[in-house]
Formats: structure tokens, sequence, C-alpha cells
DNA sequence: ACAACGTACAACCATTCGGTTGTATGTTTC
DNA sequence: GAAACATACAACCGAATGGTTGTACGTTGT
């Protein structure tokens, strides 16, 4: 896991740590809008709003596209998956550890049968 | 959504967020470690390792039991699965509308078979 | 007994974060 | 062209974050 990627899963988890942002990126997964338009869902300023769209912008959970005065902000599900992938990745860790467990249990007990393992 | 889970999410991606944090939860799914030897590691203070166990504590994410003087942390991976679990609902989000733009598609379309939507 | 180890926690500090208001700029609409 | 709308961004502020050092306390080994 290098530098580069270290940036990116902070920014991921970071912009995903706010239960506003959570909520602007579900709607904008279902469906593209103005940032206005999200603005108006929450009891906070355009500009807060603003702020966290950008945040999920630069995390790049989302992308925008201008069309005339407006800004529609559309949710990146490809990099939704990228951090879903992380987390994959850390339950592979996980089970490193069982099989490491099984395989003390195999050691320790009288070989039966040490070809088949039916740990799934 | 309730407050509660929200809560929850906000301190699972907080937690997620440190690239320190995320190391450490990588170590101790793959195995048990003390503080100790967790903070032998890093180079920072033990007590700013210990501060990121903490952090990892209350997300649930890690438990820790007392065995003497050291303080084993072990990962764990259910946790885990269920900040998995929250993106594939994002993910469900994103399909749903994929499946209404193929609606508007299907009225767009002249209308060969309306009894029957494989939209699965 | 006592020194070393492992942990816990408080106090402090610089930086970041999440919010605000204000100002500027481009785009519709009348 | 003026008014209203949508966005962008800077400046500011209190709270939280990520680090530090110092202190205290139980546990282990000699």
């Amino acid at each position: 896991m290098n530098e580069m990627d270290e940036d990116r899963a902070d920014a991921w988890f970071h912009a995903l740590s706010d239960r506003t942002r959570r909520d602007i990126l579900r709607r904008v997964l279902a469906g593209e809008h103005s940032v206005s338009t999200l603005a108006k869902s929450y009891d906070m300023s355009f500009a807060a709003v603003q702020k966290h769209v950008a945040v999920l912008e630069r995390a790049g959970l989302l992308t925008k596209r201008r069309q005339g005065r407006e800004a529609l902000a559309s949710g990146d599900v490809e990099a939704v998956r990228s951090v879903g992938a992380m987390l994959t990745d850390l339950e592979a860790l996980w089970r490193g550890r069982i099989d490491r467990m099984d395989e003390l249990f195999a050691e320790d007990a009288p070989t039966t049968d040490t070809t088949t393992h039916g740990t799934d």
C-alpha cells in the first residue's frame, strides 16, 4: 500500500465520516442534483453544503458538471466500490489469521486427514 | 437510517480516516497485538498510538482484553463487514438510478411487451 | 525490595473541521 | 438592463483532532 493510495483512502473515509456528506452521497448516487437543490434539504447555509459537496468531489466520490447556472452533482459508484474493496482486503487479513489458527490445530491434532480442508 | 446508526457510522468512518489507525486495524485483524508492540511500529509516542487504539475501540472495530500488564488488541471483523454493508447499500441506490433510466428507455421505445419487467 | 515494563490519563499545543457571513461573478427571467 | 437565482470563495470562529510530555499505578523479573 503506497503513499498515494493512503492519501486517497484518507480522503475517502474522511469524506464518509460526516452524516451530511453521507446523505448527500446517497442522493447523488440515486440521481443528479444541483448544489442548491441539495442545500434546501439541510438545516445549514448554502455555503456549508457547498463545502460538503467539495469534500466529496475532492475525494472522487462525486463529480460535478456545469449546466447553465447550475452545478449538477452525480455520485461515482466506482469510487464507492473501491472503498468497499479496501474493506474486503481487511477481511482477507482476518481470514488469514483464522487459517493460521486452523494450521495450529492441525499440527496439534493427530493427523487423520491432511489433504482436504473443508473450512468454507 | 436512525440517529444511533448514524452515530456508529460517524465513528466507523472517522476511525478509518487515519492511515495509522487503518494500519493498526490491519495488524490486529491479522492477529492479537499488545498496545506497546503496536506502538513500536510507528514513529510516534506510545501515548499517541494508545489514543489511536482507543479511537478504534470506541468505534467497535477492535476489542481489548487484559492479560497481566499487557492489553491485547484484536480486530472485530464483524464491524468491518458492517461498514462494508453500508457501502453496499449505497451501491443499491445507484443501481436504482440505473433501473429508472432503463424504465425511461422502455417508455420511450415502441411498446413490445409491457406485462413482464425483467429488471432483475 | 526495587527496577523495568505496560498501561492509563491529564494537560497542553498547533492544525483541521464544520459551520457562519459577506462579497463577487456568471446566468436566467422579466 | 435590472432583479432574482446559482455558484464560488475568502475570512472568520469555536470545537475537535492528532500529536506531545508528564505523572500515576499495577505487573513482572531479579
